[in-house]
DNA sequence: GCCGTTTTCGGCCCGACTGTTTTCAGTCG
């Protein structure tokens, strides 16, 4: 798959296009372009055997021709000669905040400027105080931005940017009559870059104060009437926007994201006489339409509403237009568990422990998976143990009726892609996932074979992360997904939606490519204690994105009764309810916030 | 550079804040 090769240099095409200050849509154009690469789920290569390129949204004449130099050649002769009129230094130097396409350009015609290093001595020099439009403020910030890009990772990971958006939205409430975070948080990609948070008010002074005014903030980065930016932990930026009620609705779908899918909404507003911003939908006389609730919007449009996961201008505004939007699995259609770990292996409570766990989130069936014999650091368990931990699990298992409790295991696929027990002994469990936990660096066709091999044993059932990404700190290993799919499919064998929001694993990309390929996936939380049970809406929210319906998710093992379980006060019983925060409000009192109603 | 239930050419989403200006450009989302 060469897609995001492809994408890479679109975009940085774009880069290039916008430094030298060419037409914003042909940068723009270019982007769109990136962007259908990226999402794109089949192989371009394939796309251009078959001649169905220009059927991508947002690649034409010119787009194709570049994608086929490319694929022929290595690389594109327009791309080459930007990188030639532009110093690449340039496009890094566009990374800074505050410095846009605009500064860059300038600092380079005049001082012939290329990186970061010789930018920040120009920035302690007196040199640029003389050049128009840059005085003592705007080379502070110059300053600032360069230390801001170097601190920062940028990325957020979903799991930690959501308790903290949860806790700002509950300092809030009493400040203003709704609050709520929007943004790529809300569409729960898996990392984000900042927080938005949205209130409606009809202070909004008193609304801004209080924002201005909470315990945990490093710096101050702008604030104005409606808007603010600050800085809290880790160099988290954290907006808030404050607008009048009768824009919630307006307000939350233009913060929400992301900008493609904005760009489409507004696009057909205008189609129909109308316009969309984040105060409402106006008519040719701008006559407030609709603007209060989000629904309103998108009915006055014409579509039926969009769930924000969706909104990535992936497809889901022509879907919405011909009522076939996806009935993406929810949250409550969970009924299981199918992937934990106790104290038998590195598991932090016992089977009985995390059995009742799962009972007291509602659950209708749990599985216990502990590690393998030869993934020693992980305490895997022997033959002998597993046998002695299968009649633990179906002793205890039996004394519920409420729910039916599976004996498993998570067995290794060891190197050449046998598995770490018998045949026999896997025979005996009620489940089994397959995980490759080691000899990550093995070439593509040598992991492809491992993994396709695995899946050809009669009794896995799942395949665990499988590519056994860790965000931010391990990068998936090198296999041919392709052929993975093609024989999860060909075996009826699931791949696993690892809940951790470390993994993420398969990833809304590949999500989408098991619906269109057929294969089933299963969402699990791979929990090694409790608080990671209450991970489960990061990998709902992740399949989700990859427009995975309820029946993309059912399990093998899940044939009996398909009755909808409703999460209820219950579930959310769990100890991390414990854990105080510092807006000091009772637990009671608490209102569940986001679309998945988080609380912690 | 893309695209078409107004268009094969002429459009292409919209507004807030900052820092610099003295009416606005650049950046950001």
């Amino acid at each position: 798959m060469r897609n995001l090769e492809i994408a890479a240099v679109f975009n940085q095409i774009a880069d290039l296009l916008e430094i030298q200050g060419a037409n914003p849509f042909r940068v723009r154009a270019y982007r769109r372009g990136a962007a259908s690469l990226e999402s794109l789920t089949d192989n371009i290569e394939a796309i251009v055997q078959q001649g169905a390129v220009r059927n991508i949204s947002g690649i034409g004449d010119d787009l194709e021709k570049k994608i086929v130099e490319y694929l022929q050649s290595g690389r594109m002769e327009f791309h080459e000669q930007l990188k030639h009129e532009v110093p690449l230094g340039l496009v890094k130097m566009v990374e800074i905040p505050s410095v846009g396409p605009k500064t860059a350009k300038q600092i380079y015609d005049q001082f012939r400027i290329q990186t970061i290093e010789e930018l920040e001595a120009l920035c302690r020099t007196d040199s640029l105080l003389g050049v128009p439009g840059f005085k003592k403020k705007t080379i502070e910030n110059i300053l600032r931005g360069i230390e801001l890009y170097r601190r920062r990772r940028g990325n957020y990971l979903l799991g930690k940017a959501v308790p903290i958006a949860t806790q700002i939205c509950r300092y809030l409430e009493p400040h203003a009559e709704r609050v709520s975070y929007a943004g790529s948080l809300r569409r729960m990609k898996e990392v984000v870059h900042d927080i938005d948070i949205l209130a409606a008010s009809t202070s909004p002074e008193q609304t801004m104060k209080a924002f201005l005014g909470m315990p945990l903030i490093d710096s101050v980065l702008a604030q104005g009437g409606t808007k603010a930016s600050l800085r809290v932990q880790d160099d988290l930026q954290v907006d808030l926007r404050v607008i009048e009620p009768r824009s919630w609705g307006a307000a939350m779908h233009y913060f929400t994201g992301s900008k493609a899918h904005n760009i489409r909404m507004r696009e057909r507003a205008i189609k129909l006489g109308l316009k969309l911003n984040e105060y409402g939908l106006f008519d040719g006389t701008d006559q407030y339409i609709a603007g209060a609730d989000e629904k309103d919007i998108f009915e006055k449009l014409g579509l039926p509403f969009i769930p924000p996961v969706l909104r990535e201008d992936q497809g889901e505004m022509e879907a919405a237009a011909a009522g076939k939007l996806p009935n993406i699995v929810e949250l409550p259609d969970i009924q299981g568990d199918l992937h934990m770990h106790t104290t038998w292996s590195d598991g932090k409570y016992s089977t009985e422990e995390m059995i009742e766990a799962a009972r007291k989130r509602g659950y209708k069936y749990v599985a216990i998976t502990d590690h393998s014999k030869s993934l020693g650091v992980a305490g895997g368990l022997s033959d002998d143990d597993l046998m002695k931990h299968m009649e633990e699990i179906r002793s205890i298992g039996s004394k519920y009726a409420d729910i039916r409790v599976l004996a498993g295991t998570e067995v290794d696929i060891r190197l050449d892609g046998t598995l770490d027990y018998s045949d026999e002994l896997l025979g005996k469990l009620d489940f089994v996932v397959a995980s490759v936990h080691s000899g990550f660096k093995q070439s593509r066709s040598e992991l492809t074979a491992r993994v396709v091999r695995a899946m050809q044993s009669p009794y896995v059932r799942v395949i665990g992360h499988p590519t056994g990404r860790l965000l931010g700190d391990r990068d998936p290993y090198e296999i041919d997904f392709e052929e993975v799919m093609k024989e999860a499919a060909r075996t009826r064998t699931c791949l696993e939606v690892n809940s951790n929001f470390h993994r993420l694993d398969l990833n809304d990309v590949h999500c989408r490519k098991a619906r269109d390929m057929g294969v089933h996936v299963i969402i699990s939380t791979d929990s090694h204690n409790y608080d990671d049970l209450l991970n489960l809406p990061y990998g709902v929210a992740t399949a989700q994105r990859g427009w995975i319906e309820k029946d993309h998710s059912k399990a093998k093992i899940n044939e009996e009764g398909e009755e909808i379980l409703k999460l209820d006060e219950s579930c959310i019983s769990n100890p991390k309810s414990e854990i105080s925060d510092w807006t000091g409000r009772p637990w009671k009192d608490r209102r569940p916030i986001g679309d998945f109603g988080f609380r912690i």
